[in-house]
DNA sequence: CTGTTAGCGCGTTCAT
DNA sequence: ATGAACGCGCTAACAG
């Protein structure tokens, strides 16, 4: 193509890849119409091979499907196109091993950066190696961002598990509740550590101790076994739990004990998940778009930046499955219809 | 790395790359303590470069967050990784011109193929402009799959969106519901077409006419505001929404006017989100993630494959929110019980 | 301002 | 079975 245009390799390089060299319009009219002739657009492949920077930007999620990691990942979708970047999506099923592989391949392609969303386990076997990696990484010059708390260090920015958890906690007690049941997360995820630590301080600390703590999983299921265990045993006067997907679990699972909510007990969860709002529950809000956003631009960010994380702020969101304690409302109103629910 | 193994680099070249190459034993076992010593690992953009092919899957889609498409893109992100493929995801917001970017972008990564999820619009008036890039990619020698309908020339895999929508109908007009209100797509959609003709057709073939055709958006507020409408004026026997989140928009609207679904009139959407399985929304599930799936097959697959698209099968899911019309039942029963919805 | 040259790190002929 | 040389398409250093 520098040939139809009738100059040298250099110079077609120099107008093509934009370079802040003088260039005379003259010529590069001249190289600008041979592309527009010739179609030609230049290898990112190739020039990422000259440059050892490429411009691809890695995000590993534990499943893109969980819509926190969706939002995230168009947080930083979204400002990776805007600098020209493509983003490469990794899910690991929270599997140390294919997180791993992963890595690896991002290597192999000298990703520009890597982000890591998704906690940290801190029973992790792999650490070691996954640590190794990611140096290797480092070595190459990728930029690695997590998403923190993590098992590796790393510059970072995230939200404070433990603070939003503790929010939630105060909202209760405020609302007069002194039997709260709280839900567990997965074991081993740092998240479901600092969760439970919010939970526990705040309840100490007002001179409470957990009317219970039932394990869970992050998901829908645990919240109906939950349900299903205080239904036919005692009532707390509310239920925290670790997830928004839990706490949606315990609400189905209440209603099919014909349990009402609030009336009965106050329910609560954490995340901000649309079903969250669709069934009125409370609940706190992070900003996982803001987070991937913050990342990506960690990520891209030519200056080094400090190593002390960013920390978005969270947001509680009270609605009508939280309540006063021991209070007799009416069962009619507009946000009292029976519903199909 | 080959100095330090003691051979030349075409060995090393061989052994590394797994080339169906004759090398010893001896030499082999060499080369590899050699890359285990060094932590060497090869560049797949040089590779890339030299290959004329990277292992990289361009996937497109509307918006990441789309439970639609974030399930679509985990299902050909499944197969890619079980292939040593990168799944790069691309987010157009249904935007022609950075559909456009993205798939210069792909092309100038040298993609080893990419898959366009999310339906074609039918008034694009990019769509030269993006042929003519697809083009490009096919000349680049990168496959390109589409999910059907779509608004140029690709193989592909899709679904059946007039039937579906035809089921649905066929299913509202069974329980003995007659006048069936609609809610169309996003106007210019391919997909929104198909729908309402899915509904028309299977409509006038019991020699119905529909009750009212709204303008919808595949969105939550078209269901609201639908509702409202309805509510403040004649009720449906029945309403058809083209998506599950207009179908929860209305169930959400009908409520706040004290409107019983399925007492007063039955709801139905299209889909198969989570949210329809929680508040008992009657739908069609979509395989996304099989779609995904077969669309990376295709991607991957060596051989050619014939031109004729495949249709992955959908299904009917009767839920609560659609039931005979005219039927006195009782309001208790633990599938009526008031919740806080 | 523009042309020449030398890599970037691989795969792939050809010889040997 | 192995080694030498060339090319993939581009950028970067150095001349002119």
């Amino acid at each position: 193509m520098a040939r139809v245009a009738g100059v040298s390799l250099a110079t077609a390089s120099r107008v093509v890849s934009k370079s802040s060299y003088r260039v005379s319009d003259a010529t590069r009219r001249k190289v600008e119409s041979a592309v527009a002739e010739l179609d030609y657009s230049p290898s990112a492949l190739a020039r990422a091979l000259a440059t050892r920077r490429s411009r691809l930007l890695g995000i590993v999620v534990g499943d893109i499907t969980d819509p926190y990691f969706s939002e995230i990942a168009r947080g930083v979708e979204d400002v990776a196109r805007a600098n020209g970047y493509l983003s490469i999506v990794c899910n690991t099923d929270r599997t140390a091993s294919t997180e791993l592989r992963y890595v690896e391949m991002l290597r192999d392609y000298h990703a520009a950066a890597v982000i890591f969303a998704g906690g940290g386990r801190e029973d992790d076997r792999d650490r070691a190696a996954l640590e190794h990696a990611v140096r290797q990484l480092e070595d190459r010059g990728t930029r690695v961002i997590a998403l923190i708390p993590r098992d590796f260090p790393a510059l970072g920015v995230g939200i404070d598990n433990r603070a939003a958890c503790a929010d939630l906690a105060r909202h209760l007690i405020a609302l007069g509740h002194r039997r709260i049941a709280y839900i567990d997360g997965p074991p081993g995820l740092t998240t479901s550590r600092l969760r439970m630590e919010g939970f526990r301080d705040t309840l100490a600390a007002a001179g409470l101790t957990p009317f219970a703590v039932f394990p869970g999983n992050y998901d829908y299921e645990s919240g109906l076994e939950v349900a299903a265990r205080i239904a036919r045993d005692v009532l707390p006067d509310a239920v925290l739990a670790s997830h928004d997907a839990t706490a949606v679990g315990v609400l189905t699972g209440l209603q099919e004990f014909g349990i009402r909510v609030p009336d009965r007990l106050s329910v609560a969860g954490m995340g901000g998940l649309r079903e969250a709002g669709l069934l009125g529950l409370t609940t706190v809000q992070f900003p996982m778009r803001r987070l991937g956003i913050e990342a990506a631009r960690l990520a891209l960010a030519e200056g080094e930046t400090g190593p002390e994380p960013i920390v978005l702020p969270h947001e509680l969101i009270a609605r009508r499955s939280t309540a006063p304690r021991l209070t007799t409302r009416q069962t009619a109103g507009p946000t009292d219809v029976e519903g199909i629910l």
